[in-house]
RNA sequence: GCGCCUUUAGCUCAGCUGGAUAGAGCAACAGCCUUCUAAGCUGUGGGUCAGAGGUUCGAAUCCUCUAAGGCGCGCCA
């Protein structure tokens, strides 16, 4: 599609046509490697392979092949014992590689490869009358970044919200708010107020125990469509969104659909019958099963022995909805690990039904927030708010521009960018299945490599940028060795963006961000850009290019990235 | 008991799907602001890659087993 400078991919044919088509281009790709130091080139294929095949000396057929390598991107090559060091030609290709850039802005890295298909994300989902928690936290800024990078290949993409706004808890939400409810306190605080009576409930329930009938009564008058039980249902649930909506304003995160478990009710019942006309259904211990065994799985539940729907019902039912309305090419469930058989569940019993595209939904799970080892429990009394976290770093943010910024402008929407930001980005940065031990500490440093970190090199990126007043750039290629490190990993960012896609894991572009930043800040560092010479132009636009790929990638984080801070 | 996930420097983590001397960031110590934003840069110390086998010319990476920790395992979601 886009024109991409892939020095891997020319370096390979190349080798390939020197080496007479002993081994096919992916082969040579495959073995082609970046050599972790300095001295041993750009790239190094090493010659085992190849040796084997002409049963001779790795080191002598790394020799030889050293005088066949000739091509307009190398510079030199060098035979190191069984490896062939590859030195690349700096100037051309830093050349091209910035040109590439500036040519195609924020365009730059764009894959195609999801064009015409669409991908449903269903993601965040908290509960109603519930307080966001760490692990929705993590659903809600992997799923959002998610989003952002299929949507960044060519997908269409459907956000979904699945609420989780039904279930018996709203009858014991519906008999505390009955007996000690408030309407302004509601009002006013929603979250907070709906979870001090959930928790007065269990309080008061267990002394009284004929308050969990009242709440079961309730839960069926809902389920009957009483008046006044969904009023109060639609006011708490209306109530709890509004909250949210200032946490997903702050985190900037949107959603297509808000249909929330609630919202499946009607659809059940004939998912049942269906799964009862196909002779799936048996019933043991009075509940209603899909057996599983021959997937290895534990059977499904249907239905409760009281006849009541489960949440797989649901999710089956959810799963079908969501085909028949987005018809999706893939579907992405951004969920703890917690859920992994219940997805394979879902799955499985999808599979039976005959929809043969149960095999592109997958589970896309995540490692838990623990405490002192443990997952974090809303049960005990202690409960993390994520919004209190947010408005502590955006505070800390504020004060640090306070500090070392007095007389920036738009304070408080920069500090409002990093502060959010090093939430989102500590959230990020690491291999989505690794549990993170919860610290504020952590979350709230903004040096080394963190969020701020990566902001604020951009920022400083920017500025040189004002300064030289210059909007187009002469290119003619760098060949100092910081502004080389930096063009290479410019030329890498297109590879990271498919293999984040292919892998949902926004790490691999956290990660990416620290490096380019790390190594365009030595380069900042070690060299005057704003000099006058003439390479300034060149210089320049390595610069403007490093802060097209910095901010495009913090956008597929989720994050802002400010001219200033 | 069974299944899934995790284990790399004191701490938090990378390690490009098997390659050369395992790298960053915190923390500690020592430097660098009359020069493009010091939320930065430079240097020093710090490792039986959890352990044991196996495959291979070559293993932190692939296979098997063991250990530790986490999360699950029919009427919660």
């Amino acid at each position: 599609m886009k024109k991409v400078i892939d020095m891997k991919k020319t370096i390979s044919s190349c080798i390939q046509v020197a080496t007479n088509y002993a081994l096919s281009e992916g082969e040579i790709r495959r073995l082609l490697e970046t050599p972790k130091i300095p001295e041993h080139g750009d790239l190094s294929f090493p010659c085992f392979a190849l040796a084997k095949i002409d049963k001779e000396n790795p080191s002598l057929v790394a020799k030889a092949l050293t005088t066949k390598l000739t091509h307009e991107w190398i510079d030199h090559v060098k035979a190191v014992g069984p490896y062939v060091n590859i030195f690349l030609n700096k100037k051309a290709i830093s050349q091209l590689i910035i040109q590439a850039v500036l040519h195609q802005g924020e365009n730059y890295g764009q894959s195609g490869i999801g064009k015409g298909k669409t991908i449903v994300l269903d993601f965040s989902s908290p509960n109603i009358a519930k307080p966001f928690s760490m692990g929705h936290l993590r659903s809600t800024v992997i799923g959002h970044s998610l989003a952002l990078i299929a949507e960044k290949h060519g997908y269409d993409t459907v956000k979904i919200n699945h609420l989780g706004d039904w279930g018996t808890q709203f009858g014991k939400l519906i008999t505390a708010y009955k007996h000690w409810g408030n309407e302004a306190l509601i009002k006013k605080e929603p979250i907070k107020e709906l979870l001090q009576l959930y928790v007065k409930f269990h309080e008061k329930a267990e002394e009284h125990p004929h308050l969990h009938e009242e709440a079961r009564a309730w839960f069926r008058k809902l389920e009957l469509d009483d008046e006044e039980a969904k009023q109060l249902w639609s006011w708490f649930r209306d109530e709890s969104l509004k909250e949210f909506e200032k946490t997903y304003q702050l985190l900037g995160v949107s959603f297509d659909s808000n249909h929330g478990e609630a919202f499946y009710n009607k659809q059940m019942n004939a998912i049942v019958d269906t799964l009862q006309h196909s002779d799936l259904l048996y019933t043991s211990d009075g509940a209603e099963i899909v057996p599983l065994s021959e997937e290895n799985l534990p059977p499904c539940l249907i239905k409760k022995s009281d006849g009541a729907t489960l949440y797989a019902t649901r999710d089956i039912t959810a799963a079908i909805y969501r085909k028949q309305t987005y018809q999706f090419d893939e579907a992405l469930y951004i969920v703890g690990p917690e859920q992994s058989i219940h997805f394979q569940q879902v799955k499985a019993v999808l599979s039976k039904m005959g929809h043969s595209w149960a095999a592109h939904i997958h589970h896309i799970p995540f490692g838990l927030y623990l405490q002192e080892g443990k997952k974090m429990s809303t049960r005990k009394g202690r409960v993390i708010l994520l919004e209190e976290v947010l408005q502590d770093a955006i505070q800390l943010a504020a004060e640090n521009i306070d500090q070392k910024n007095p007389h920036l402008k738009n304070k408080e929407e920069v500090a409002k960018s990093v502060g959010v930001g090093a939430i989102i980005f500590h959230d990020l940065k690491n291999e989505r299945m690794k549990q993170i031990e919860f610290s504020l500490e952590d979350m709230l440093t903004f040096e080394g490599e963190t969020g701020p970190y990566v902001q604020y090199t951009q920022a400083r990126a920017q500025s040189i940028l004002h300064k030289s007043r210059q909007q187009t750039y002469q290119i003619e290629g760098l060949s100092s060795a910081y502004a080389w490190q930096v063009a290479k990993l410019l030329s890498l960012y297109p590879n990271k963006l498919v293999l984040a896609q292919e892998k949902s894991a926004p790490s691999i572009i956290a990660k990416y961000l620290i490096r380019l930043a790390q190594s365009f800040n030595k380069y900042y560092a070690n060299e005057k850009i704003l000099h006058e010479d003439e390479h300034l132009s060149s210089r320049l636009g390595l610069v403007k290019a490093v802060t097209i790929i910095l901010t495009d990638g913090l956008h597929l984080l989720g994050m802002k990235a400010p001219q200033k801070m």
